[in-house]
DNA sequence: GATTCAATTGCAAACGTTTGCGTAATTTTT
DNA sequence: AAAAATTACGCAAACGTTTGCAATTGAATC
């Protein structure tokens, strides 16, 4: 704090102007080369360290990346940042994570926070709230203040945005058709909480797929949780309670399907004999599930990659927006492996 | 970017000075109420936000955290990051959130980048590399220009640090004895990384444990594994392999378990019958695993809030270093409850 | 010896905000 | 009516760094 070293003191050192000393340290030219080098051991020997905050202000870039999402506790998340911080570590940003906990209030004031400290660009992931009520000022603000916004996963816009998403549709639909070519006669599906693009999309590519298949979606037959396995256990009870039990079930993610197989392991019916699952995001425990998880990779790790080079490529004066969709990418292991075509 | 509004652009708008704006935005009682109200509502309708760059730069005090970890993809990490946030968010803070990957050179370029920053405070959990080859004069710079530095979990230092940590030792002696009073006669245990303190304080607790109740640690009945799924599944292998096989395990943590289950169901053993396992950490899927997981917690979010909290202390003018010590607790379930006590 | 040129370095403004102090203008007190 | 007090605002410096331009120095040219 009280110890810091600035240019000017280093300036008062060398009795001579700071616009020298940061010449010096920027190793420009037209200071002589062996001031230069003097300068520049002493800075180093008395450990200076510029101070980034008076060239954020003096540039208008703080080379820093607002990262705003929901939640961080799921393996998506994590990974998400994990791709962020991969690509833009090497290009010297640093990232402000705010978690808001799917609360729209948190949302709005992060976003004034971030744009506050003038970060370069800001990465959100939409709250449930700001989904389920379309609030959607504070983002239209931020963007007509043409700071740059690039939504992963969830957006409320349909044009004119960034965006990285992956196809969580063509995802629930191969999960889904997977189920089918297993044998699978009644499919259930454990939809994800209402609201959010994705669980939206994975019921729209689960009820396509049945459809293309002469099938409807049964309502009780379908059953909504939220992204835990603590949640799953009542929905799976009430699956296995139907009269006519589902032969397969679809979860909106991996967690959930934790859940189910406790649920179904407990009722003695045989994963996947009896009951089919696959979930969603391909968590690094699917493989060690009671039964190895089938699961559809969204490439969380990419989407993160994904956004951070958007916005790179955005700070290097690409101007029209982009929208990148991932493909999805279905892993098959023990919990819907039957051996055995319809 | 170019469309920003500055406190010049409003005092050029009402014909006053900047200083004028300034105080009125601040509510401050030498302005008129009226001019006061006029400002106030002019600055809310165009969106004024205040640069805290510049503010920063004022008061030498950017209200960020710096916060360096060596990977973000484990519960016990995110917990932390949770905490921190839930504590932070409320008093005006912002979070920048660097993974190492456990790369010692990632950390020293982490850690000036955020000197360079001025963030406030660093919460850090020491690299793996870090910690091998004893490496702090990163850390020696940073604490010598009295940044305050808060160690989470490894430190390196002894004393005259601030840290907040989870008692390990206690941890892992409190799982080692419930499997003895759970009638284990060989425990075995899957050492993490070595190197890490948290590896090293969990096998001398087991090892102080089983010193305790007269018995010795056996080397074969040791096995080092990383901390994931997989790493555990050839030292399980190994373990079972041994001519006298171990009846319980007690894990470097639950992602460990959840290896080490798979090859015991694979190879007919019942858990907890033939074999008892108690993990570490906790984790939320602990209850979902193939046997609900016994695990040692270690309130990972309140390390994060506590940290949080001692770093608010520190900005409130106490000087002296704290050191907290977490209690751990056993959490018992399916497997290592036996219900025979020896 | 005066002039030009190149090589170094200093000056000052700029980024956006706050704040102590000075200064008007207005009101109150004597 | 003069003096004192109050109210409301402006000036300028400060935070740390960069950068265009001016200024200084010394050497080289005519």
């Amino acid at each position: 704090m009280g110890n810091t070293v600035s240019i000017k003191d280093i300036a008062r050192k060398f009795k001579c102007a700071p616009s020298t000393i940061s010449r010096a340290l920027n190793d420009h030219p037209m200071i002589n080369i062996d001031t230069r080098k003097t300068i520049q051991e002493y800075a180093n020997k008395i450990g200076y360290q510029k101070n980034t905050i008076s060239l954020s202000l003096l540039n208008h870039c703080s080379k820093t990346l607002g990262v705003i999402i929901p939640s961080i506790s799921h393996y998506h998340e994590t990974a998400i940042i994990e791709g962020l911080e991969a690509i833009l570590q090497p290009a010297g940003y640093l990232l402000n994570i705010c978690v808001t906990n799917e609360s729209h209030a948190l949302e709005r004031e992060y976003l004034d926070r971030l744009v506050a400290n003038r970060v370069d660009a800001i990465c959100i992931s939409l709250s449930q709230e700001t989904f389920d009520y379309s609030l959607n000022e504070h983002i239209d603000l931020a963007i007509s203040r043409s700071l740059p916004i690039i939504f992963m996963d969830r957006f409320y816009h349909a044009l004119d945005v960034d965006r990285v998403i992956t196809d969580d549709f063509k995802g629930a639909f191969m999960a889904t058709e997977h189920l089918i070519q297993m044998g699978c006669q009644r499919i259930a599906h454990l939809h994800g909480p209402r609201g959010i693009t994705v669980s939206q999309q994975r019921f729209k590519g689960y009820e396509a797929c049945l459809k293309k298949y002469g099938r409807n979606v049964e309502d009780e037959l379908v059953k909504q949780v939220m992204f835990s396995p603590e949640s799953a256990v009542e929905a799976t009870k009430f699956l296995l309670d139907q009269k006519a039990k589902p032969d397969g079930i679809f979860a909106v993610n991996d967690e959930v399907c934790f859940g189910a197989m406790k649920v179904i392991q407990e009722r003695n019916y045989k994963i996947p004999e009896d009951i089919a699952l696959v979930g969603f995001d391909d968590i690094p425990l699917a493989a060690f599930a009671p039964i190895a998880l089938s699961s559809v990779s969204r490439q969380s790790k990419k989407i993160g990659e994904q956004s951070a080079q958007l916005f790179l490529s955005k700070m290097n004066g690409i101007s029209d927006h982009q929208q990148v969709t991932l493909e999805p990418e279905l892993i098959i292991r023990e919990s819907s492996q039957r051996n055995h075509y319809s």
